[in-house]
RNA sequence: GCUGGGGUGGCGGAAUUGGUAGACGCGCGGGACUUAAAAUCCCGUACUAGCAAUAGUGUGCGGGUUCGAUUCCCGCCCUCAGCACCA
C-alpha cells in the first residue's frame, strides 16, 4: 500500500482552494504587473475529454502558478466555444435540442477539467450561446456592416451537400468538407461575406511585430494570405475590340511568352465565340470542366488538358507577336484575371502544357551562377552533359586537379551544334554523338585556371548528348595527358562537381539532364534573347517592363491575394442570427444596438432544408418584423453566423464578462490586454487565428481595442497519440479517459507525467507505464518530506553543500524552462533533487531546503506540494509563498571532471578544482596513465586546454 | 511540387556561440525485503569482441572543414505537418 493517496489529498485541496478563493482574479486590482494567459477555448463534443486535449491546459496552469508566485496578477480563464455545426449534428443524431445537449456537454467537460484542479476562475467563465455573450458577436458584425466590411454576395460559394450549407475557403480539407468529409460543390447563392482581403495587408505585415510566435505558425500565415505583386497586361486580339488581361508576378520573362490561356469558365469566352472556329469542341471541353468537381480538378494536377481556340490570336504588346489563345483548366478564374500569359520556359506548368501540345518552348532568362567582372573576358560556348546508361562523362583536367564537362568556346562561324560535336571528340574522341535536347543557358564568370588567369565571362549553352555507338578517334598526344574522361554515376558526379576548385555551375546541367521536371528553369537571373530587356537582372527587367507597360498604356501594377473574403452565412440553425433586416424600400438595415441582441428562437424543428435557405426561414413569426428605418413590414436575415464568429473576439470578453453595455471596458481592457501568451493546437493557425486577429484589427480601427495585435505571445501544443502510436479516436479503441486516469493515479501524476513525457509541441505516444513513473516521483518524494521530522542534528556540511548546488541549480533550471516551455527538463530537474537530496544527512536545515523544493513543485503537482507544504509547518497555501531566488554562488560545484583526448579521442578523465592553472591541468593530463600510454613514443605537436572542459592532445607516431 | 519541422540506445527523450553523446523516465537484468507475490529499495544497462582490464564502432546516408562535429559546410535519403495548378 502506497503511503500517498492521492484522492483525498485532491478532493481536500480543491474544496480549500474554492472556499478560499485563492484563485480569483480581481479585475478591477492593477496594482501588480498583469499576466494573461489564455488556453484555446474547447468546443464541448459528446465525446467529453480525453486526456489529449488537456495536455495545453496544464502547460498554461503550470506556467500561470509560476507567475502567481513570481507576483502577478494572473488571469487565467476558460470558456465554451458551443455554437456551430458539430453540436447542431449532434443533437440531430441524439433528437434532441443542441441547447439542451450542448449543457450537457459542456457541465461534463467543466467537470473533467476540474478534477485537474486548475486555477480557472470560474467566475469568468463564457459560453459563446449565451445571448448576453452574442449579443456582442453580432454587435461587432452590425460595426462591420456599417463600415462597409460586410457585404451581401451572389457568387458561387462550396456548398456541402451533407451538411446542407455553404463553407468559407478555410472550411475546406482536401476539396471536402472539413466536418463531414463529404466533396463539395459550387453553389451560387445570396451570402454575407467580410472583406478580409481589405486586412490583408496589415494581417501580413504585421506578422514582423509577433516576435514571440513560432515561425512556422507565421509562415503558413503568410502562405494563405499569398501576396503576389506582378502586373496586369493587356493583349489585344487580332480582329476584335476586345481585350485579353492577364496577371503575372513574371514580366521579365515576356518575351518568352508563347500563347495565352483562358480559364474555362472566362467570360471573355462569350465575347469571343464568334471568331472561335472549333466553337463545339471549345464548348464540349468548358461543359466537361463544369461537371468536375474542384478536387477532380485539381487532382488532374499532373495532366494537363486545354483546348486551342482556334482563329483567335492574341497580341504580345512588347514584340507585337500573335500568339494562339487556349482554354485550360489548370487556370483558375478565380485568381487573378482568371487569364494568364504561358511562358512554357520558365514555368512549370506551362513548360508540361507546351511539351504535351507540342508548343514552342523560348528561353529568355540564364541561370546566373556567379558575379560578373567588370575586367571579364567576354566568351560564349556550348557544354555537353553526354550521358549513357545511366552514367555521365566527366573530364578530369590533370594539370590543374579540376573536373569538368566537355565545353568550349565557338570558333570561326560555328552554330552550336558544330562547335558541341567539334568539343566532344577534341576532348574525348568519340564521333557518333546525337543531341537530344537543349537544356539552357548559364550565365558563368570565373578565373580561367592557371593556364591563362583572366576572368571570363560568358553564356553557357549546355546540351544533353547520347552516344550512337563507342566509336573513338585517337585524341592528340597533347590532350591525351591533358584529360582523363571517365563515366560516373550521377551522385558521385554531383560530388565531383561540388568540391571542385574551378567551376562554373555544371551541376546545374547534370541535374537538367538526369530529370526533365529540372529542364524548366523558374528562378530569377539574367535576361537573353529579350530586346530592350536583354542583360538585365530578372529584378531590374520587371522595373523596366513595368515603366514600358505604364508608359505605353499596356498594363499596370497589381498586387494578388490567396487569401478569399471570408463567406459568412450558415444555412444551419445553431449559430448567432445575423442581425440585419431585408427592407424592399431601403435594403439591407442593421438592426439597431438597442434591439441586440437578436435572440436565437426556440424551435421544434430544426433541420436543414437544403434549399438554401436557412431553417429560421420557417419561422414566419420570427421573420417578420419592421424595418427600423422606415418602419414598413420588412424580414430578419435567416442565416447564421460560421462556428468561427464567436470565437474570433471571446478572449476580450474575459476581462470584462458579464458587462452589459459595453463588449469590454476601456479601463480595464488597457490593464489587461493585451494577451500575453496564448496555447493551443496548430490546426488553428490559418483559421482562428486569422479570423481573430482580423476582427481584433477591426475592433483597434473602431476604437474598442487598445493595440493592433491580440497575441503577444502563441505557442502550439503537440498531440497525445494513443498507445499504439495512432490518434486517440473512438475508431481505433486507444482512448484514454481522464476520469480513470485520475481516479487510479490522481491529477498530480497526470498533470506531471503529461509535462514529462517529451517537448511540449511534439506529438507523443500516450503510456501508462511512463505514468507510473511520474507516480513513482512523487510517491518518492512524499516519502522523503513525511521522514524529515525523523531527522535531527546537524547534517554533514558536505551534504549540505551538495544539496544546496542541487536546489539552487534546480529553482534555476525550473524557472528558466516553464518560462520556455521546456517542461520535460524542468521535471526532469526535479526528479534529480529528489533522488539525490532523499538520503543526504541535513539535520534540521532539511525542511528549509525541501521547503524550497515544494514552492518549486507546486506549479507541476500543486494538490501534493499544498499537503508536503503543510506539513512542513506552512500556515497558508504554498501559492502564498513567493518563487525562491537562486544564489549564483551555489551554482557551480568546486571539483570538475574534465576529459583528455589524444588525436580527438577520450582517452582518460582528470579531476580539478575550478581555476587550476592550464599549466598544471596539462601537465597532469599527460601523467595520467590512460593518456599517457597513448603519447608513448610519438611527438607532441599540439596541446589545447579548454578552460574547465577539456584538454585536446595532438601527436605525431 | 512548395513551405516549415524532425531523424540520437529496446522505447519516450537529454545535450547545440563546436568541447567527456545518451541527463531524466520507461523497459530489461541482478540483488535486498517477504512463507510467497505485489509494492518498495539498491546495483547494472548504447552496440560489438573479451572472464576481465580493455579495444573498436556509434547521433539517417555519403563527403568536407577542425586538435575535436549530434552541432558548421556540400550532396542525398527518409519522415511528419501545412499548402497545393494562386501564374
Amino acid at each position: 500500500m502506497p503511503n500517498y493517496q492521492a484522492a483525498p489529498v485532491e478532493k481536500k485541496w480543491q474544496e480549500k482552494w474554492e472556499k478560499s478563493g485563492l484563485y480569483k482574479t480581481d479585475l478591477s486590482a492593477t496594482d501588480k504587473p498583469k499576466y494573461f494567459i489564455l488556453d484555446m477555448f474547447p468546443y464541448p463534443s459528446g465525446a467529453g475529454l480525453h486526456v489529449g486535449h488537456p495536455k495545453g491546459y496544464i502547460a498554461t496552469d503550470v506556467f500561470a502558478r509560476l507567475k502567481m508566485l513570481q507576483g502577478h496578477n494572473v488571469i487565467h480563464p476558460m470558456g465554451w466555444d458551443a455554437f456551430g455545426l458539430p453540436a447542431e449534428n449532434f443533437a440531430l443524431k441524439n433528437k434532441t435540442h443542441p441547447r439542451f445537449s450542448t449543457e450537457q456537454n459542456v457541465a461534463n467537460y467543466k467537470r473533467q477539467l476540474q478534477l485537474l484542479g486548475f486555477t480557472y476562475d470560474w467566475n469568468l467563465e463564457i459560453n459563446t450561446t449565451d445571448s448576453d455573450y452574442y449579443k456582442w458577436t453580432q454587435w461587432i458584425f452590425v460595426k462591420l456592416f456599417e463600415a462597409g466590411m460586410a457585404y451581401e454576395s451572389y457568387e458561387p460559394i462550396n456548398w456541402c451537400p451533407v451538411d446542407k450549407t455553404g463553407l468559407a475557403n478555410e472550411d475546406l480539407e482536401d476539396g471536402k468538407c472539413e466536418r463531414c468529409g463529404s466533396l463539395v460543390e459550387k453553389k451560387p447563392m445570396r451570402q454575407w461575406v467580410l472583406a478580409i482581403t481589405k486586412y490583408a495587408d496589415r494581417l501580413l505585415n504585421d506578422l514582423d511585430k509577433l516576435p514571440h510566435w513560432e515561425p512556422a505558425i507565421k509562415e503558413m500565415q503568410r502562405n494563405w494570405i499569398g501576396r503576389s505583386e506582378g502586373v496586369e497586361i493587356d493583349f489585344k486580339i487580332v480582329g476584335s475590340p476586345e481585350l485579353i488581361c492577364v496577371f503575372t508576378t513574371r514580366v521579365d520573362t515576356i518575351f518568352g511568352c508563347s500563347y495565352v490561356v483562358l480559364a474555362p469558365e472566362n467570360r471573355l469566352l462569350e465575347e469571343l465565340r464568334p471568331m472561335i472556329k472549333n466553337w463545339n469542341q471549345v464548348f464540349d471541353y468548358v461543359e466537361k470542366v463544369k461537371n468536375k468537381s474542384d478536387l477532380e480538378r485539381t487532382d488532374l494536377n499532373k495532366d494537363k488538358s486545354g483546348v486551342l481556340l482556334d482563329g483567335v490570336k492574341a497580341v504580345n504588346p512588347f514584340n507585337g507577336a500573335e500568339v494562339p489563345v487556349y482554354i485550360a483548366d489548370y487556370v483558375l478564374n478565380s485568381y487573378g484575371t482568371g487569364a494568364v500569359m504561358a511562358v512554357p520556359a520558365h514555368d512549370e506548368r506551362d513548360y508540361e502544357f507546351a511539351r504535351k501540345y507540342g508548343l514552342p518552348i523560348k528561353e529568355v532568362i540564364a541561370k546566373k551562377f556567379s558575379e560578373r567582372r567588370s575586367d571579364a573576358v567576354k566568351r560564349d560556348g556550348v557544354a555537353a552533359v553526354i550521358v549513357n546508361d545511366k552514367k555521365v562523362l566527366v573530364l578530369y583536367d590533370k594539370k590543374n586537379s579540376i573536373y569538368r564537362l566537355p565545353a568550349g568556346g565557338y570558333e570561326k562561324e560555328e552554330n552550336d551544334e558544330q562547335a558541341l560535336l567539334r568539343e566532344i571528340k577534341e576532348e574525348t574522341g568519340y564521333v557518333n554523338c546525337n543531341i537530344v535536347e537543349g537544356l539552357g543557358t548559364i550565365e558563368a564568370n570565373f578565373q580561367r585556371l592557371p593556364l591563362e588567369g583572366q576572368y571570363r565571362h560568358k553564356f553557357q549553352k549546355g546540351y544533353l548528348v547520347n552516344l550512337v555507338n563507342n566509336e573513338k578517334t585517337e585524341l592528340h598526344a597533347e590532350d591525351i595527358d591533358k584529360f582523363e574522361s571517365m563515366w560516373v554515376a550521377y551522385e558521385e558526379a554531383m560530388q565531383k562537381f561540388a568540391t571542385n576548385k574551378e567551376s562554373w555551375g555544371e551541376e546545374e546541367f547534370i541535374r537538367r539532364a538526369f530529370d526533365e521536371k529540372n529542364r524548366c528553369f523558374t528562378d530569377d537571373g539574367t535576361i537573353i534573347n529579350s530586346d530592350f530587356l536583354e542583360d538585365l537582372s530578372s529584378q531590374q527587367g520587371r522595373e523596366s517592363a513595368i515603366k514600358w507597360l505604364e508608359e505605353n498604356s499596356h498594363g499596370t501594377r497589381k498586387i494578388n491575394y490567396k487569401i478569399k473574403d471570408w463567406v459568412f452565412s450558415r444555412q444551419r440553425y445553431w449559430g448567432e442570427p445575423i442581425p440585419i433586416i431585408h427592407c424592399a424600400f431601403c435594403g439591407p438595415v442593421a438592426v439597431p444596438e438597442s434591439e441586440l441582441p437578436v435572440k436565437l428562437p426556440d424551435v421544434a424543428e430544426y433541420e436543414p432544408s437544403g434549399t438554401g435557405e436557412s431553417p429560421l426561414a420557417k419561422m414566419t413569426d420570427w421573420v417578420n418584423t419592421t424595418c427600423p428605418k422606415c418602419s414598413k413590414p420588412a424580414k430578419r436575415e435567416t442565416n447564421t453566423m460560421p462556428q468561427w464568429a464567436g470565437s474570433s473576439w471571446y478572449y476580450l470578453r474575459y476581462i470584462d464578462p458579464r458587462n452589459s453595455s459595453a463588449l469590454v471596458d476601456k479601463t480595464l481592457e488597457k490593464y489587461w490586454s493585451p494577451v500575453d501568451f496564448y496555447v493551443g493546437g496548430a490546426e488553428h493557425a490559418t483559421r482562428h487565428l486569422i479570423y481573430a486577429r482580423f476582427w481584433h484589427k477591426f475592433l483597434y480601427d473602431q476604437g474598442v481595442v487598445s493595440y493592433e495585435e491580440p497575441f503577444v505571445r502563441l505557442q502550439h501544443v503537440g498531440l497525445i497519440m494513443g498507445e499504439d502510436g495512432r490518434k486517440m479516436s473512438k475508431r481505433w479503441g486507444n482512448v484514454i479517459n481522464p476520469d480513470d486516469v485520475v481516479a487510479q493515479f490522481g491529477a498530480d501524476s497526470l498533470r506531471v507525467y503529461e509535462m514529462f513525457m517529451g517537448p511540449f509541441d511534439q506529438a507523443v505516444s500516450w503510456s501508462t507505464k511512463g505514468l507510473v513513473g511520474a507516480s513513482r516521483f512523487l510517491e518518492r518524494t512524499y516519502n522523503a518530506v513525511t521522514s524529515l521530522s525523523a531527522r535531527t542534528g546537524d547534517g554533514k556540511p558536505e551534504d549540505h553543500q551538495k544539496a544546496l548546488h542541487i536546489l539552487h541549480n534546480t529553482i534555476k533550471k525550473v524557472e528558466e524552462d516553464i518560462q520556455e516551455f521546456k517542461f520535460n527538463t524542468a521535471v526532469a530537474q526535479l526528479m534529480i533533487f529528489t533522488n539525490e537530496v532523499k538520503d543526504l544527512e541535513l539535520g534540521a536545515d532539511a525542511v528549509n531546503i525541501w521547503q524550497k523544493m515544494i514552492i518549486v513543485l507546486s506549479p507541476f503537482a500543486p494538490h501534493i506540494a499544498e499537503e508536503l507544504w503543510e506539513m512542513l509547518g506552512g500556515k497558508d497555501s504554498v501559492f502564498r509563498a513567493s518563487w525562491p531566488k537562486y544564489e549564483a554562488q551555489y551554482l557551480l560545484e568546486d571539483k570538475i571532471r574534465i576529459g583528455i583526448q589524444v588525436n580527438g579521442k577520450i582517452r582518460g578523465e582528470l579531476a580539478i578544482s575550478r581555476g587550476a592553472e592550464e599549466q598544471e591541468v596539462l601537465k597532469a593530463a599527460k601523467a595520467e596513465p590512460s593518456v599517457a600510454k597513448f603519447l608513448e613514443g610519438g611527438q607532441m605537436v599540439k596541446e589545447i586546454y579548454v578552460k574547465e572542459k577539456l584538454v585536446s592532445l595532438v601527436v605525431k607516431m
